[in-house]
DNA sequence: CTGCACTGTAACATGATATATTACAGCTAT
DNA sequence: ATAGCTGTAATATATCATGTTACAGTGCAG
């Protein structure tokens, strides 16, 4: 199994609401043509991630801002905003039946838990040193590479 | 989403090819009974450890043997044999069909790619720390709690 | 060497869920 | 007022995890 698509959307579409911040008329169908995604799909996990408190948007009229600078965005803020994985369980899925009658079926999940959890807390640590302005600084420095084979800037200049 | 549950399973019946190492027919319908799932489940996330070279299985008898010690086997061995996740793709799903002609969505796997390696790393590195020993000496330590809730062990003999 | 127990695997069934799609009520701005 | 937009419900579809039945082939006990 994998963690939901709606991750790497969202993702998509704060830095996308971040790149395009000065244009007007950034709606759902617009970031739905920029993701590759139905705008139905947009507005849900905007809708999420609005109920997260990470974006503010406004009934009627287009155009999500960001609720805080990117740098207090990390992937752990969206990776849970999105529900991601299941919220009750985790991100294993543990067989749901072992046998109470037996030693080992009625102890496995006690024993296992810890260990799982440890895995999780692992994961999400990392996620939790990861912020959205990481990924806008690696896509402009991508942006920068595309422009440069076109027209390469003249460094020497300082400013471009 | 989740890791499947074939995960766990994998985990619950290594330790119970450990705990009842030394009974006769241990086969996949008395795994099957501890686990809580059919028979054909056990037999095909056993075939799936056989081919990792974890466990050791002869065709028509009963009873796989653990091809290493549990100290050897670790929960990353378990988590890639029996396909916990997608191989080629890896634990997260990216969005399939980003725009080519958006700055953004031709850029956006790219930069991400490092970051979900990331998070990825962290979660494969502790699984790679935790081995079928230490869910085997924890539930042993569960079993024996029972067994004093019932004939309380005479501690100051020493042995039980 | 015969019969039983078991494995390995295919084939099919079922249920859950991620994602797509259509539709529309209500809000906003010009 | 009109057009553009959001939020959300309802429904469809596809994928996949898991369950289940079935059976050929292997090993072993007697």
């Amino acid at each position: 199994m994998q963690i939901t698509s709606r991750f790497t959307i969202a993702v998509h579409i704060i830095t996308a609401l971040d790149y395009f911040r000065d244009m007007d008329r950034v709606n759902s169908e617009f970031l739905a043509g920029s993701v590759g995604v139905n705008p139905v799909i947009v507005r849900t996990v905007i809708g999420k991630l609005r109920e997260a408190g990470i974006v503010r948007t406004q009934k009627g009229s287009s155009g999500a801002e960001l609720a805080r600078p990117l740098d207090g965005i990390t992937f752990y803020d969206i990776y849970k905003a999105v529900d991601s994985v299941n919220e009750d369980e985790g991100l294993f899925h543990f067989h749901e039946q072992p046998n109470p009658e037996c030693p080992v079926g009625r102890n496995i999940h006690k024993a296992m838990d810890r260990r799982l959890a440890s895995v999780q807390d692992a994961m999400e640590a990392e996620m939790k040193r990861i912020t959205l302005a990481d990924v806008v600084e690696d896509i402009r420095a991508e942006i920068l590479g595309e422009e440069e084979q076109i027209r390469p800037a003249r460094r020497k200049r300082g400013k471009s």
